[in-house]
DNA sequence: TGCTATAGTATACTAAAAGATACTAATGGA
DNA sequence: TCCATTAGTATCTTTTAGTATACTATAGCA
């Protein structure tokens, strides 16, 4: 792993990943497959018009996402995950790993520290 | 893995790598091991003194580096990563995969979007 | 005496991310 | 006729992240 600042490129997989709702809003559309917004948004609860169409946005920017509009009335919109963004999936699952592990380690931790 | 909001642990690793430093901090410690302040600073163009001391007081919070203070004048102090630390590597070296990939990726994209 | 080095802290600032709230278009149904 | 529904926009405010710059203590050295 090359880790000098010209090669290293943990940041892009980073920049993909971050923000308070993307990893959310991925792992989502991994488990459920297909999603419609408002489907999406009743699974983000407290998440914000605004902001789910902004992560969707991007992240469909960045090809890990796709974007169907069904022209009708009421609008119907599709958003699932590409082929693409698949491959995050190793990342998302490592991190929920070491996430698991880490709850115990800071619950180690506080018993510890209160003796 | 489970998803569901209450056992869903993506956040916490996402959490304590997220940054515009961390990352490169903690590749820095991983690969060239033991590590002073100042030669860290070094590594770090651009960073401020500020920056990097709240960067190592939050990894140190969460157990991932040690910082061992040598009690002399100028001051000496060290940091490294622990043991528990060095569990985020897969994690990184997934992002750090990943990331190279979606270069590539996104040249392709580039070159398709200009035909 | 004054300078350098080290690992910080203090204060003020800017920029970016996120949240709150109100608004829109067009159709089907009561 | 009026209301609900859907997938958004538009504005504004708050919160958080990051930057810039100046300051500190103290030993050793010229």
């Amino acid at each position: 792993m090359n880790i000098e600042p010209e090669a290293c490129r943990v940041e892009d997989a980073l920049g993909i990943l971050v923000g308070k709702w993307k990893p959310i809003i991925l792992l989502h559309l991994l488990k459920e497959g297909t999603q419609r917004f408002s489907e999406l948004k009743r699974s983000l609860p407290g998440i914000t018009q605004k902001m789910l169409t902004k992560q969707l946005r991007e992240l469909e920017e960045e090809d890990i996402i796709e974007r169907v509009v069904y022209p009708q009335v009421p609008p119907k919109v599709e958003y699932s995950i590409t082929e693409y963004g698949r491959s995050l999936e190793p990342i998302l699952h490592a991190m929920h790993e070491w996430g698991t592990k880490h709850t115990l380690h800071k619950r180690q931790k506080l018993r510890k520290d209160s003796m």
